[in-house]
RNA sequence: GCGCCCAUAGCUCAGCUGGAUAGAGCAACGGACUUCUAAUCCGUAGGCCGCAGGUUCGAAUCCUGCUGGGCGCGCCA
């Protein structure tokens, strides 16, 4: 809608014509939507912005630019000074009618816009080790991610979503250990599971199958090779495991990165030959140190140990800037609360790079509480005691779970209630949402039924308060997808939807659409069909189902 | 000790780049179905916005200190 543009060159004019022009900045032309419907449609607090620059009372300034606001009656209705010096818009039925049929015209695409368009970014997300089955932690990874992502390409952007794989190092080999233990016992030979290993169900269970297919064929290799093979097989099975939960999970990436291809390419020795050359590494206590102290981190960090290892951190480094060399404007890492520490050192190595500060950033989603009767889920990694996210998927559903992922802040760390996902009732919000995009639907298929058509001919015989509350509501859609992607806020969307099936549920309730006047049943099956798109669209983000009947 | 996150209605949470009377869902209570789906709607009740200062025309929002809770501070990944 453009809307809001509309106004606000309007009110820069007036601005200028009131003889603030040369005071006024960006920062003060805010449009908000105002607490209360009879403050207007938009409002602005500009002139309270402007009291404290020249020095005149908000309700004066405001007086003259409302005074010298050129209304366009198509767009604007009437204009009010209010309050201690707000300027209120109330928009004019004409024009909100008409938005009704621009939302039918444009369908899929309404809330899409190009404001971000031309630019890249890259999500990089979940990413867990493939040591196991994903938990719930990925749970919540993967849907924020996965909404960031769609909100980013619905404001124009090219987005990419990418998998990190660990496939190499020493969780791998123990990953190999201890399937290795299982395997070994199945065919009944006494071989413990590593301390440090892996306990969980899932390796007993491939060990059993293994045997079963191949027999003990891997028991004849010598030690090191089964051992090998073993990490080999665990490892691709887990991965296979991994991308099934999530293709269940309606998670799509783009790309799966392996640190094994970083390692063969030499990638971090490279790097750190790079950095010993920019004099940005040093050698001491027989360890080789980034100065990442230098670039606002708290400290310098080790890249190769004493006993010559290259560290985490190094491959880490290697492997970002890979994705800078496959050109992202924007790169993005989700990471869980327990990494924060991380943030710093990573900073400081994609600056000493010569990334731009902006080019990279961190989102931290805080942690999951499982709660299930009232009682907080205990989950230990190391007993092997884990949620696993296809539990959790099989129980509450892909719906449920994504909504619920979605409807929080990410900064808030969630209290995941089971019982209350699973209940298909009106305290859970998910189908709140849905059954309004369903009830429209079933209106859509009765008129289709008696013949009758959306008409936008008629829609100036839409008047009636539920209705244009609808209307007011359908449209603010493309300002929340904004909002929402800007600011990475997953749950601004979520509300919305929530919002927008009230103010649709009183309309249901308000007003029969299906009627015996022709015209005005044509009018609202034009707005309803309006409203069913915006449903559609905003589920469609969030990658839950628009169920056509509940 | 240092760093990050959190504290708003009985519960779960919005609102936080300062603005008008702090909102929603659930739970509680009272109403509404011969109509296109009652998985719905309407109404009532419910608040020292953790505490104490500060900044200013104005603070849930910004700053400082404190209290309480979660997490992190490896030559681990």
């Amino acid at each position: 809608m453009d809307l809001q543009n509309h106004i606000r060159n309007k009110l820069e004019n007036a601005i200028e014509k009131s003889g603030f022009g040369t005071a006024v900045e960006d920062y003060m032309l805010v449009l908000e939507k105002p607490k209360q419907e009879n403050f207007g449609d938009i409002s602005t607090p500009v002139a309270m912005n402007l009291a404290p620059v020249v020095k005149q009372a908000p309700r004066q300034i405001a007086q003259r630019i409302v005074d010298q606001f050129e209304i366009d009656p198509y767009y604007i209705e009437k204009i009010e000074l209010a309050g201690p010096g707000f300027i209120n818009f109330f928009l004019s039925k004409k024009c909100l009618q008409n938005a009704v049929a621009q939302i039918n015209e444009q369908g899929r695409t309404y809330g899409h816009s190009d404001l971000h368009k031309g630019k890249s970014a890259q999500f990089e997300f979940v990413s867990a080790n493939p040591t196991g089955p994903l938990n719930i932690v990925s749970a919540r990874a993967a849907a924020v991610g996965d909404v960031l992502s769609n909100l980013q390409a619905a404001i124009g952007v090219d987005v990419e979503r990418e998998f990190y794989v660990n496939d190499a190092g020493r969780q791998i080999r123990l990953l190999g250990a201890s399937l290795n233990s299982r395997y070994m016992t199945e065919l009944g030979h006494d071989e413990p599971v590593p301390e440090d290993g892996y306990h969980g169900h899932y390796l007993k269970e491939l060990a059993e199958e293994l045997v079963q297919n191949e027999g003990d064929k891997y028991a004849a290799l010598d030690k090191e090779k089964r051992l090998e093979a073993l990490s080999r097989l665990a490892l691709e099975e887990m991965l296979k495991r991994q991308k099934k939960s999530l293709q269940h999970y309606r998670l799509q990436f783009d790309n799966w990165y392996r640190e094994s291809r970083l390692r063969q390419k030499k990638a971090h020795l490279k790097l750190l030959d790079l950095f010993k050359e920019k004099k940005l590494a040093y050698e001491k206590d027989g360890a080789i140190w980034f100065r990442s102290g230098d670039f606002g981190d708290e400290k310098d960090r080790v890249l190769v140990t004493r006993e010559g290892e290259p560290t985490y951190f190094l491959v880490d480094i290697a492997y970002h800037q890979t994705k800078y060399e496959r050109r992202f404007d924007k790169v993005y890492d989700i990471w869980g609360p327990d990494h924060h520490g991380y943030i710093g050192r990573m900073q400081a190595a994609m600056q000493a790079l010569g990334h731009g500060k902006e080019s990279f950033q961190v989102i931290i989603v805080q942690q999951v509480n499982l709660f299930r009767d009232g009682k907080v889920v205990k989950m230990s990694k190391r007993a092997g005691e884990i949620i696993e996210m296809d539990e959790l998927i099989e129980e509450v559903g892909v719906d449920a779970a994504r909504y619920f992922f979605a409807d929080r802040r990410l900064s808030q760390p969630l209290d995941f209630d089971i019982d209350l996902a699973k209940k298909q009732s009106d305290e859970n919000p998910v189908y709140y949402v849905q059954y309004a995009h369903a009830r429209i639907c079933n209106i859509l298929r009765f008129a289709r039924e008696k013949e009758l058509e959306p008409d936008e001919e008629a829609l100036s015989l839409l008047n009636n308060e539920s209705e244009m509350s609808l209307i007011k509501k359908v449209i603010d859609f493309v300002d929340i997808v904004e909002k929402a992607a800007l600011n990475l806020e997953p749950h601004r969307l979520t509300n919305y939807l929530h919002e927008l099936a009230t103010v649709f549920h009183r309309f249901y309730h308000d007003n029969r659409v299906v009627s015996e006047d022709a015209a005005l049943t044509g009018a609202r099956l034009a707005l309803v069909t309006a409203a069913r798109q915006v449903f559609a669209n905003g589920l469609e983000i969030l990658g839950v189902s628009a169920p056509e009947n509940m």
